[in-house]
DNA sequence: GCCGGACTCGCCCTCTGCTGGCAGGTT
DNA sequence: AAACCTGCCAGCAGAGGGCGAGTCCGGC
């Protein structure tokens, strides 16, 4: 065999069942892991001479022995039950160890000693009791105990049957009795034979069952030498087919071994476990699934993932109607959903869990790892179903469509609040406990609270008054005190207004202020506006008034609404009376008139867009005020305001911001702004 | 060879919370 | 009209629960 075979080997040692039950307690874990540990001298071809010698150089091969009922004949035998142990790959020192306290049944102590580098042996203890099982650790492979055929411990005072599990190999190794009486001179000369043995670059095992040497049984240690564990192969490196070799070599050896995976640390007393796990190295699945032609190991896989087709669920819970494939996932439901164990614990927190799968998730969330890239950008995700939703974000994929109106959504949840939101009764409102808003969404009614409840260090002022909240809510609520309030008033007359723009214009009337003057004719106006319309009026050739006719008489109005209302009443005499009645300038003045007043409309309507434009001024100047404030002026004018403005002014009272003879008479007849506005956008 | 238990991976789900676009109302 | 405000809504991610299914191995 290869020396990184062997070097793949060292790394694997028997383990002591049992090992808390052994008197020696003092001796701890580690100490235990050097008992057969020693820097290993040899070279590759100094293994490949042991080999030859005999000395198997696979493999450990242990006895795992069981008490039976005693014979007559097997009176003097002990059991020895020998497990695997794993040590460390740190190197053993050998030199002054007692290695190794092995108690048998009843009570006999056979310790194990290394007598020497790479050596080890057994002597007889004084009587202890408990024990069951005992364990010799070897390093496999040099020498294995199976090699020797027979291995009995003898134990001068006690009466132990002997069988091996399966092949019932006890066999009585009375011969080696003597090694365990003879006691310290024994020891003696052993060590003087195994200092001899080890100045030997290969440590070997020496049973001397059936020779001259029989009384001694020497377990001699390898020696792990640094240089061949580099030389090793990783386990999933090695070669399967090594392995297969190595467990067919074993075959050849004897019927009661420890097989020991070459690809793996798997160990076995077992062939046929041994035989099973090393078909995990294969990809041989023999048994065929022929609903779904997929390939298992085992029949009792295949009869597991058939049974998934099948739909036979044997394991049934007690406590609700679920029933599973598999005892497993019966355990595991019972857990999550009526004994509510949990057996995986985080040591971070309090946190606990059915699965150590989902510890080790949650333990993520402590230690912030995201080992799920996504390749497309820098998100990772904490697990592998996250990563796949994240993906959706980079597909566009909306797998979740509502049955109802057929909207897709990218996560169930989200269709789910859809559906119960759009197409559901009786849905839940979330009423934020500090005011009356009522709020569709719990994460909106926390948005809600966020920015309306919370508290705010910074002082928050009222616009229209001194006072300070340290609450949104609170303030906006206050603000809502002065909304109907004429806040601006007048301090030289009654009047009092909403909005600081139509004071300004009052206080001008009492002032007599006109700031704008006609560049033309110096005429001064109070507004920007008046003057504008003023401008047009006598000194813009091209104004030609609109005029609207009757379709019925073909009279000429300036204004929509005045010819509407007249031609309801046209041809009845009430509206002809009503017209005439009205008519005391002449038939060239009225179309001088109506002509100017159009003229003023669309420059009215001109400074609208302005202010829509942004053109604050403009829009400010164009807004005109209350009649009264102008009984005598004959100009046309219109509501420099914005919709809001001008349904503002309405409700404030100012009912038009015409000024005219003509426009008193649509307000006395009841014309309102609006119908105003909707004749001009005419 | 079979069974049961432990372990693992994967999938799907729910609940939760944050974010930003949008629409409608207000200023 | 624009700016602002605010609820509505979909998108998206974090955390965790529950289950299906496969694998492995010890024990019988």
């Amino acid at each position: 065999m290869a020396a990184t075979e062997i070097s793949v080997l060292s790394e694997q040692f028997t383990k002591i069942k049992e090992l808390e039950l052994m008197p020696e307690k003092g001796l701890k874990e580690e100490e235990k892991d050097e008992v057969c540990r020693e820097k290993d001298h040899q070279s590759p071809s100094e293994l490949e001479a042991a080999c030859t010698s005999g000395a198997p150089q696979d493999s450990v091969l242990e006895e795992e022995v069981e008490p039976v009922p005693a014979t007559s004949e097997e009176s003097e035998k002990h059991i020895l039950t020998l497990q695997t142990v794993h040590f460390t790959s740190e190197a053993v020192e050998l030199q002054d160890m007692s290695l190794l306290s092995i108690q048998q049944q009843d009570g006999v102590q056979v310790v194990v000693q290394q007598a020497g580098p790479g050596l080890l042996w057994l002597e007889e203890g004084p009587r202890q009791s408990l024990q069951q099982y005992v364990a010799i650790s070897i390093q496999q492979e040099l020498y294995s105990l199976q090699e020797m055929e027979m291995l009995q411990f003898h134990a001068v005072e006690e009466n132990v049957m002997v069988a091996s599990e399966d092949s019932k190999l006890a066999v009585s190794l009375a011969e080696s009795a003597g090694l365990i009486k003879e006691g310290q001179e024994k020891n003696q000369l052993l060590t003087e034979r195994l200092a001899e043995r080890t100045k030997e670059p290969l440590s070997f095992v020496e049973t001397m069952s059936g020779d001259e040497r029989s009384d001694e049984i020497v377990l001699t240690i390898s020696n792990l030498n640094g240089e061949e564990q580099e030389d090793q192969p990783t386990a999933g490196q090695a070669d399967v087919e090594k392995a297969k070799s190595t467990k067919n070599q074993r075959k050849t050896k004897g019927a009661k071994r420890t097989f020991h995976c070459d690809v793996c640390m798997f160990t076995s007393s077992r062939m046929s476990s041994f035989n099973r796990h090393m078909k995990t190295h294969t990809n041989e699945k023999p048994h065929l699934c022929h609903l779904c032609l997929k390939t298992f190991r085992t029949v009792t896989l295949l009869r597991n993932h058939v049974n998934t087709h099948t739909g036979t669920r044997p394991y049934k819970c007690n406590d609700c109607n679920m029933a599973f494939v598999t005892s497993g996932e019966l355990v595991r439901h019972r857990r999550y959903k009526h004994t509510h164990e949990k057996p995986f614990k985080c040591s971070m927190c309090k946190y606990a869990s059915v699965e150590a799968s989902k510890l080790k998730r949650h333990v993520r969330s402590h230690t912030g790892e995201r080992p799920f890239q996504c390749c497309q950008c820098s998100y990772a995700s904490r697990d592998t179903y996250k990563l796949k939703r994240h993906m959706r974000t980079h597909s566009g994929e909306k797998p979740y469509e509502c049955h109802i109106c057929h909207t897709r959504f990218t996560q169930s949840g989200t269709m789910k609040i859809h559906i119960l939101q759009k197409h559901s009764e009786n849905v839940p409102k979330y009423q934020c406990p500090h005011c009356a808003t009522i709020i569709a969404r719990k994460s909106d009614l926390r948005v809600h609270m966020r920015n309306l409840h919370a508290y705010s260090a910074a002082e928050l002022k009222c616009r229209y008054c001194s006072a300070v909240f340290h609450e949104r809510y609170a303030l906006i609520q206050h603000q809502k005190t002065h909304k109907n309030e004429k806040r601006f008033k007048c301090e030289h007359c009654s009047y009092a207004c909403k909005q600081e723009r139509h004071m300004t214009a009052h206080i001008r009337t009492h002032t007599g202020e006109k700031p704008f003057t006609c560049l033309s004719c110096n005429k001064c106006f109070r507004q920007k506006q008046l003057l504008n319309v003023h401008f047009r009026k006598y000194h813009d050739a091209n104004f030609i008034p609109t005029v609207y006719r009757c379709c019925k008489c073909g009279k000429g109005f300036s204004r929509w609404s005045n010819m509407h209302r007249h031609s309801e009443k046209c041809g009845s005499g009430e509206a002809k009376s009503a017209a005439s009645g009205k008519g005391r300038r002449t038939r060239k003045r009225k179309q001088t008139i109506l002509r100017e007043a159009m003229k003023g409309q669309k420059e009215a309507a001109k400074g609208w867009k302005e202010a829509a434009n942004g053109d604050e001024a403009a829009a400010e100047e164009a807004s005109i005020p209350k009649r009264e404030q102008f009984p005598g002026e004959m100009l046309p004018g219109a509501c420099g305001e914005t919709t809001a403005r001008v349904k503002e002014d309405v409700d404030e009272g100012v009912t038009c911001e015409i000024p005219t003879a003509r426009v008193k008479e649509d307000v006395d007849e009841g014309v309102t702004c609006e119908m105003l506005l909707n004749m001009m956008d005419k």
